[in-house]
This record gives structure tokens, C-alpha cells and sequence, in this order.
DNA sequence: GACGGACATTGACGCTTGTCAATGTCCCAG
DNA sequence: CTGGGACATTGACAAGCGTCAATGTCCGTC
């Protein structure tokens, strides 16, 4: 019947309370795990991708709300739900100016996602 | 009425045919978009970023199937399910083993998505 | 202060996703 | 070939997500 006739890996289980969202070299527990999935999601978008994108080719490094809908062909309030979730993640910066809002990379919190891939 | 009185952007508009899965340095066509986002969603998942953890983290760099439900603490058709999501994606490969299953990483797969985000 | 333009918020809608119980398939041991 | 163990598949369900039209809020200009 083969009961358990493998050699049984040593599996780490879920390690003791870590402090920083590590990468994958460890193994993880579910409460890392959730908040490096939430930092993913607000990434694994085409649309947030493009904004993404965008931005970071801009060469003031910031670009203006109103430029996003035309290249994106999405709706205004659409755009700026899409703005509020990477806002909301720590990926870009708003500041308002008059009557604009100008997004703007945090290049710490893109590193810190590329770290997971060391 | 400010009826785009502003410095318009040079926007990069959607660019050309791109041939790679590009990263974030240039801007992104909707085409690229869908594609990194499907495979970035393979990703953003606390499930799934267990899974490849735990993979990452053996001493042989395989898992068999049945040792993940444990850490994991969800059932076996979840686990399954989320092992079919990360191969289709091709971010990790399955062998049977006569009963068993192993799964190891694909490197290439792993290291595109580190990429991304150069 | 009144108008218009730039964004945000709300509400609604279909689609996708994560999960499990139940069932199916395949392989090995007896 | 028969029984049981390892995984996969199916079906169902709740929750979440992406999208837009309609509306709200705030700011600058006349």
C-alpha cells in the first residue's frame, strides 16, 4: 500500500515571524505571502503596466492625469481607479498642482518588488 | 477656460510592434501589457508565492505534490489547482514520478519576470 | 459669484478567481 | 485483476475585479 514509503522531505514549514517581505530564497509564511500578493496584484494589470510604463519613459519622470486616457483608450474615471490602486500600493506618487494631478515613480517601492526576484 | 493651455506631453503613444515581453523602460502596447500581466498574475497569489518558495527553498530544488498541502493548510484540489496555474504559466515544470509528482522551477521563466523590472 | 474644466467617487454590471466536496483517472502492490 | 493511494477534473459558490455612465468636488477664470 506504500503508507508513507518516501523518503519525506524536510519541508521548512511555515518559518518563524519574519520581518521583511522577503524574496522567494526562503520559504514563506501566509502573512508574507499576503502582502507581497497584494503589492503584485496592484501590478499584474495591462493597464496599470502601460501607466506604469509611461511614467517611467516620461521625461520629466512625471506625467499628468489627463495624459493616460488617450493612450490607454480607457474611460476617465477608469483611469483614475487604476492611478488609486497604485497610489494606494506605494507604486507612484500624486501631488497636485492646481487644477492637475502629476503621478511620479517611488523607485524604492519598484525595487522592492524586483528584490523578490534576486 | 484653459482650454489646454498646459505643456502637453510627448506622450509615446502606444508604440510600434514590440518583439520581447519588454520591461518597464520603454513604453508598453496593450498587446505587451496582457501578456506580463498574465504572467504576473500567476504570481500574485499567497498560495502560489508559498508554492514557489517552498520549491525554491528544497535541497533538491524539486517538491513532490503531496508535500505542499500541509504548509500550505489548504486542500488537495486547491493545491492542484494552483500548481496547474504556475505550470501553464510555465513558471515551474511537473515530472511524474511513478504515483508522485514533482516540481521544480524553470530559471528562464523566473528570471524574465526579475527583468521587468530592471 | 458663476461657469467650465480636471479628477474623484458612486453605483451597477458582467467576468474572473479562490476555494472545497465529490468524483474521475492512473499507477502500483498484492 | 482487484484495492487503495496520489493527483487531476468537475461543479458550485462567494468574493473580488475591471469597466463605464452618472454624479460630486474642487480649482481657476471671467
Amino acid at each position: 500500500m506504500a503508507t508513507k514509503a518516501r523518503r519525506r522531505q524536510t519541508l521548512p514549514l511555515v518559518s518563524g515571524p519574519e520581518c521583511c517581505p522577503s524574496g522567494l530564497s526562503e520559504p514563506m509564511n501566509r502573512e508574507s505571502a499576503e502582502g507581497l500578493a497584494r503589492l503584485l496584484k496592484a501590478i499584474a494589470d495591462p493597464a496599470r503596466l502601460q501607466l506604469l510604463a509611461l511614467i517611467r519613459a516620461s521625461d520629466a519622470g512625471e506625467v499628468c492625469a489627463c495624459d493616460f486616457t488617450e493612450p490607454l483608450g480607457l474611460s476617465q474615471p477608469t483611469v483614475s481607479h487604476h492611478l488609486k490602486i497604485l497610489t494606494e500600493a506605494g507604486l507612484i506618487s500624486r501631488e497636485q498642482r492646481g487644477t492637475w494631478a502629476w503621478f511620479s515613480l517611488v523607485p524604492e517601492r519598484i525595487a522592492e518588488v524586483a528584490a523578490v526576484f534576486g
